[in-house]
DNA sequence: TTCGCTTCTGCGAATAATTGGCGATTAGTG
DNA sequence: CACTAATCGCCAATTATTCGCAGAAGCGAA
């Protein structure tokens, strides 16, 4: 696994259960640390959900998974790879669609250029109406 | 106060409570659940959370007041009228600035266009980095 | 003004989500 | 192989929010 080397580089000691959970999150896309714990535990079923938290946080903090929040209470996680799309939530069917960050990029380039705002774009849920709840 | 009208125009009953919640948020702008009861408690002491939660949640079905998710777990109110700007919320030092919905009237268009996607911009926080933390 | 029906409120318990403490375990190093 | 510090599992503690219920109060009608 080369897994070995990204989280050694990190300064992280190499823990089955981190591994786990690091994949556990690139595999699920988009999960809930609940979620992620739930997957881990197929294979694995010892596992705590304390553990799983620390992990994700811990995983953050090294930049290899991200969270996001969606709107509701709890966060999601990404792996930061695939941090390549917006999240657009819609407030009535509780939907989670995707769309390339493209979309925003003169947004994004405005808030730049009006308010000095660094907008990160991968961290950012918006809020609407999907197109099937529209109709 | 016209505000009887407005309260009851909606069905609801007009009541001491009702009103302080609405208020607090108005004097407030954004404010957390714990900050509007606080705010009503200067004036009225006996009032309860649970009443600050229900009243707040019947506000927004009305129409009146409106939540949005700032990132980390609470949900911070806004009287509906003022939901005139977007808000950069910054995830380093944790400010929340305000910029008018027009910078994002594009970016809510191709979304429109392309996904169908109908944005509720006034919902909606933008995360990233201000201006002061870029440096 | 009083009456009665229904909606609110206060209170306390129940849930859910997340965090923290602590002793036991284990990865990584020499 | 032994040692030290990071990490884990377990569980109690927080924090945030919701729920159930009995009593109080708003408001339209008599």
């Amino acid at each position: 696994m080369a897994d070995q080397h990204e989280l050694r580089e990190k300064g992280l000691r190499l823990t089955p259960q981190r591994e786990l959970v690091l994949s556990a999150v690139r595999e699920l896309g988009h999960a809930t640390p609940e979620e992620v714990a739930e997957k881990v535990r197929q294979t694995h079923p010892g596992i705590n959900l304390s553990t799983v938290y620390r992990n994700l946080e811990t995983l953050e903090n090294v930049g290899l998974v991200q969270h996001t929040h969606l709107g509701h209470g709890g966060a999601t996680y990404h792996a930061a790879e695939e941090l390549t799309h917006l999240h657009l939530v819609c407030g009535d069917c509780g939907s989670v669609g995707d769309a390339p960050i493209d979309v925003a990029a003169t947004f994004v380039q405005s808030l730049s250029d009006d308010y000095g705002f660094k907008t990160d774009v991968s961290h950012f849920a918006i809020y609407g109406l999907c197109a099937a709840c529209v109709k």
